[in-house]
DNA sequence: CTGGCAATTTAGACAAAGTCCAGATTGCTC
DNA sequence: GAGCAATCTGGACTTTGTCTAAATTGCCAG
């Protein structure tokens, strides 16, 4: 059993259990959220997961989705992406990995773990300690090329 | 000369030459926003330089400083930081360097040169280029161990 | 059961950061 | 000095997210 769980068909018995191992009191509301995220690898802002938890017919409010999103954080079920000032990201995949930023299409994208490495990792700063090393690679839209 | 000045004694007239080095018209209100830019090497977001403006008593409107630093980042005289999805920083290292950032602080520094160094380059993904690879060092202030 | 109670949810007001616009200013050039 | 393009400006507006106070829900003791 790998620990990014990506199964599209997951019940809502599935999902509660999944919530509750990471010490989450799976609410309708909770539930709802979380089978929109795990229905596979993604990079999804708040407005996103409120658009398709109402697309999907499930009552769910703004409030909501901004809290259940932090507290999926905080458990640890979901990682923040912070690579754009207008939005923060949601990321399915809680392993540590890097990230592609298009600055012109806007998607987020996973860089294949091995195919990056960051040496020498330097001294944090003075009373503080390191939280987490994140790599960004911002791609553009290949312009094309003169013929 | 180093290409990152950092001269805390620039007058109006150096200032005016810099921007037109970077081939930006220097208008009064870019001056005065130069100047308390290039008084050091800073990590500024907008409001922040706003403050200094005005609190050199020059009056300078809001949107002309969002102008103006937009033009200075297109111009490659500043350089953008995007690590916190509230803010832009403006960094006026303009030269290839990556950053710790303090997530209890908000206080964005310099991570010295050659003290880290990333390897592998990924590919960009298809129809694709990279624009630039950043590294963020998140940091915590340092919790006091137990006796 | 059923009232009590804490946790959760909700609508909508609010806030921060940034963008946009239409009119005023500025700085040339002729 | 008039004409003209670039720049600047106040203030309305947008986006993303937070906050609050009231309603709902889920549990549990009695
Ligand atoms: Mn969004
Ligand atoms: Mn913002
Ligand atoms: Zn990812
Ligand atoms: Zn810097």
């Amino acid at each position: 059993m790998s620990h990014s769980v990506t199964l599209t068909t997951l019940d809502d018995a599935g999902v509660a259990k999944r919530l509750c191992d990471y010490d989450i009191l799976p609410t309708r509301q909770r539930v709802q959220i979380a089978r929109v995220l795990l229905a596979g690898d993604q990079h999804l802002c708040a407005d996103q997961v409120l658009g398709k938890v109402k697309a999907a017919g499930s009552g769910v409010s703004k409030a909501t989705v901004y809290n259940t999103l932090g507290l999926f954080a905080d458990k640890g079920i979901l990682r923040e992406v912070k690579v754009d000032p207008n939005r923060v990201f949601y990321d399915t995949n809680n392993s540590e990995h890097h990230h592609f930023y298009n600055i012109d299409s806007g998607e987020l994208s996973d860089i294949d773990p091995g195919r990056i490495l960051v040496d020498q990792l330097p001294e944090a700063p003075e009373g503080s300690v390191i939280d987490s090393v994140e790599v960004i690679i911002r791609v553009r839209q290949q312009s094309i090329p003169d013929v």
